[in-house]
DNA sequence: TGCAAACTTTAGCCAAAGCTAAAATATTTC
DNA sequence: GAAATATTTTAGCTTTGGCTAAAGTTTGCA
């Protein structure tokens, strides 16, 4: 069986490089590591990248502290210690012991490269794989750290250049700028504005199913009917005249801009 | 700036677990890990999966040296007789010292599972995104081992269940079986038959490219005019009556099947 | 049969990332 | 303003998966 085997597993087309010296299989394995480094641009491990990501997410421009960070990936306090160590040694950081790291010029621009990968595979898996709200967040999580940039802007063209992802948030451009955004949720609105949902947040799964059903995606033109101060109700009226009536959990994943 | 930062960078959905206990987080990181071993069933690192693809494309069935592996694989040897005992342990490998490891049962099903993976991301990226033959490959190597099994067969739904790769190599199925081919190289055919062209070996970018610009590509069916013995051309003609003239190296690289 | 060459394993290292426990430093709170 | 609490760092270990050099096996060839 098996008859048929091609696919041949070495990293680049070099087929089985040395057959018997010895010494230039080693070097080779440093030589292509450097030149990947610095040519191909694509030397961050998971783990680096997903810090990166974390302190961005966390502080933008600002500093992240140790415990934020250890809470948002799940790792311990010291683990983050020595990460952010490293970082600020590879240029990613500004770090400040006990007063946590802050993301240079570069890994400022990492970040939003991984931000650009991740809401690209996240479009492409909703909007062509079939996938839920549930599978895309976790597969995206993976990929982003496994695609090319020519990956990426291939993508990008197979979908027509999106400026946002299926949920709304701004898809950072090839280079590096991420539209602003200048939404506010819905429970911030007032009674009689007419408003356009940019973005629903993407934190909990029910939410996005829910309003996903009963068609409260971006895009959508609302027409605010009612704020009530007594329970955080807002109720709206979309452009088919349906109503809805949306509790305080909701109303602040909700997010739009007031047009008209 | 950056103002809009969802896509929290948390392996899974859980935000920021524990605010400050401690314990519960280290915890919570290890039954992660059980959890996606045995259930997701995808727990392999990159280098296991692609140790077990060079036995798999090394000796099919039969046992790969460690030689073969460690040039295969561009990796000392003395790595891979540690990463042999290791696979052993694990189950994927029989190894014994000195003669090499031959692949378990499950070892060969890991092994096909990944081949699948291989051949219909290569398959996505030359029909969908308009990638080359010279990035394919590589760009497959990495996703191959990030991809989850619902992408997977997503993809392959997607794609319309290719049986076959771009080039020709038959795609394993999900359940593991891959399709035998008895087809054999144009250099081994004779004069007068009538013959199909089932498969290019990708080894060579530039033959897949000089044979692609030519339409000599899987399904293609040809007559073979003669097999010149002295320097091993072989001539064929193609359905529009076009005549083509392949030297040694190439009738190693086009197989075929006899046909009428 | 008997060695030299080829191949493989052993031994001892290294770096990346993680963890725990204990020590050090900040921040609250009274 | 000092004690209690929370956070962060240090120190010391672990697992993967590499590497080199040296020692041990197998094989091929005279
Ligand atoms: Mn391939
Ligand atoms: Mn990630
Ligand atoms: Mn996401
Ligand atoms: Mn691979």
């Amino acid at each position: 069986m098996a008859l048929n085997q091609s696919d041949s597993g070495s990293p680049e087309g070099s087929p089985a490089a040395s057959s018997s010296i010895g010494k230039p299989l080693m070097l080779n394995a440093s030589i292509r590591r450097a030149m990947t480094d610095s040519a191909q641009a694509h030397p961050l491990s998971v783990s680096t990248g997903d810090y990166i990501k974390a302190i961005w997410t966390i502080a933008g421009d600002g500093a992240a502290l140790t415990k934020e960070v250890s809470g948002h990936l799940a790792v311990a306090p010291a683990s983050v210690t020595n990460m952010l160590g490293r970082l600020q040694t590879m240029g990613f950081v500004e770090y400040e012991r006990y007063h946590g790291a802050s993301l240079t010029e570069r890994g400022h621009e990492e970040a939003l490269r991984l931000v650009r990968r991740h809401r690209l595979i996240e479009t492409f898996l909703l909007e062509h794989l079939g996938y839920t709200w549930e599978e895309v967040h976790d597969e995206a999580e993976k990929l982003e750290h496994a695609v090319s940039d020519v990956f990426t802007e291939r993508l990008s063209e197979f979908l027509g250049h999106p400026g946002h992802d299926p949920h709304g948030d701004p898809i950072p451009t090839r280079e590096g700028i991420l539209q602003p955004d200048d939404s506010k949720p819905l429970g911030e609105a007032e009674a009689g504005q007419k408003v356009r949902i940019s973005k629903v947040s993407d934190e909990s799964i029910p939410m996005l199913d829910y309003l996903g059903e009963r068609g409260l995606v971006p895009g959508r033109v609302l027409t605010v009917r009612e704020i009530r101060d007594i329970d955080g109700v807002v109720v709206v009226e979309d452009a088919d005249g349906g109503i809805h009536h949306l509790g305080g959990p909701l109303v602040k994943s909700v997010f739009a801009q007031r047009i008209g």
